[in-house]
DNA sequence: TAGCCGCTATGCGTTTTTGCATAGGGAGGG
DNA sequence: CCCTCCCTATGCAAAAACGCATAGCGGCTA
């Protein structure tokens, strides 16, 4: 029976790089992170670091390893946020998920609300287009623009928030508007740098936006919205945002839109818990809200 | 900092209700699985059982908690079961879950196939409809019927398994082969004991299944089955499995079909390893199979 | 109603684990 | 080329955790 205590020990120098730095992290001392490694390793039966004069080296093993002990660390630290937010009303810590953009943009004055509705409760804003967080019990609740498998989630659709084509109004009175998307091809347009699978997706319908074709390349939608803002040329974003900027002009409104199915989820297990609740019910509205304009 | 020990004296006095069961069950003395329930008490800030001579009755926040350190667990045995399954070849532990009717009546020779091709490898097979296992890390592979969410499973739909209506050749001939689904009005029906949500859908489109029309009432489909086929009346099955089965009869085929979108799952963390790739694909190919008629 | 059984709680001796101090060794900078 | 810094590994004493024995209590059965 390996104790469980071996798994942190491990995280923390496969994080660190090294016993002693993994040694500070965890509040011990070297010898013995050094000895769980080793404790570790015996009752594996496996090599999970080799030992260096600058560190520890992990092993493929040790890799393979890695996202089963995070996903207990995500777990160990779920569990400590529900039993914090245990007592009387809405207290205790949510940690919440988003894109970039809805985080920047749309969250901060309903973070705020809440806080001022509840001001025991405590929010923590994680922002990342990844969207294993919520099965990994990394954040509490998730605006996603993909649909959830209903399997363990309470999710809500808020509806959909739709991508256009945006460009500042002193570039247009520039550079000219273009009156169809083939006319594209002689202005700046700011996109993507990798693209992800979604943006593949994309690529199918609108392959004007091929990667040579764009002259601002940048994987952060905020980056992206803040160089048309600056009047850097045309690129996509929320057109419920661009709405809400002065000076921000939608191009070509008809020939290029792409509307994101929008949801809201939480953990099953977290339905009964006040402090979840709360939020999710104030990220439905409000974003229910955004998503309609 | 908590020690993530305490969890699992919890889950164990959680499970066992008792000091007593708990530290029999974990191989430890009784007063220490006490002093570790204190010490999670105390770190947490919360009672989480009410002490009696009878034995330790969870509080609400326990059972709050519960699923979290159920969670921990699952994923410590994933992790251990993919540490042992290092080495050369296909070896170690594979877990694998399906609904009782296929891990009954498919998967066994599939199962005893891959385990002749590598003896190396040990299968766990669980049965149950509970969809919630592959993402607790109860098993390492899943046969289900429902559409996972890609976000970090590896998933293939290997055809639609068809639900049918059948009966005995037997009961057919004594009560004779009703013309309509309302001449099944005074047949003996198979059918379910309480609606699950798949039961709750179906019965919109065939009313005729309402639960007082039902003589014979259980959950489980391989029980369901066997009554089928020892002639106890008319019920649903897979009718790929009817096929097979001497004696049975396939009842109002083009008034009733329901055919399932199946799928084989499994994590994405286990993408690469061997034990679990090698058992993934066999499921896909048998299943295939199986589907296709 | 008496006796038995299983449970929790506590004191004490022992084992285990931990931290401290230190030795030893390679990488990087002056 | 040497010095310094940061790393791991080991011996030893202190501290913490554990198991054992036992007391005390309540339910169950005869």
């Amino acid at each position: 029976m390996i104790e469980w205590e071996l798994y942190r020990s491990f995280l923390a120098v496969l994080r660190e790089g090294s016993l002693s730095g993994a040694a500070r992290v965890l509040g011990m001392a070297q010898p013995t992170v050094g000895r769980h490694i080793a404790a570790l390793e015996a009752a594996l039966k496996l090599a999970l670091f080799t030992r260096s004069q600058t560190g520890l080296i992990p092993t493929e093993a040790a890799l393979a390893l890695q996202p089963h002990a995070r996903a207990m660390e995500s777990t160990a630290a779920a569990l400590e946020r529900t039993a914090a937010s245990y007592g009387d009303g809405v207290r205790g810590v949510v940690r919440v998920t988003a894109s970039e953009a809805i985080g920047l943009e749309v969250l901060p004055p309903v973070l705020g609300d809440l806080r001022a509705r509840h001001p025991g409760l405590k929010v923590e804003l994680v922002l990342s287009n990844d969207v294993q967080d919520l099965l990994q019990r990394e954040a509490d609740v998730a605006v996603r623009m993909t649909r959830p498998s209903q399997d363990q989630l309470v999710a809500r659709r808020v509806g959909y928030i739709e991508l256009g084509l945006h460009a500042g109004a002193d570039y247009l009175a520039r550079h000219g508007t273009p009156a169809s998307l083939d006319a594209l091809e002689g202005h700046s347009l700011i996109g993507y740098d990798r693209p992800s699978p979604f943006v593949r997706e994309a690529l199918k319908r609108w392959p004007q936006f091929a990667r040579e074709r764009l002259a601002l390349r940048t994987d952060s939608d905020t980056a992206q919205l803040a160089l048309i803002r600056a009047g850097a040329g045309i690129g996509v974003c929320q057109s419920a945002l661009a709405r809400r900027s002065p000076g921000l002009v939608r191009v070509l409104p008809d020939a290029f839109s792409l509307p994101l199915e929008t949801w809201v989820t939480m953990h099953e297990d977290l339905r009964d818990s006040p402090r979840c609740r709360v939020c999710f019910d104030a990220l439905v509205e409000a974003l229910s809200a955004h998503a309609a304009g």
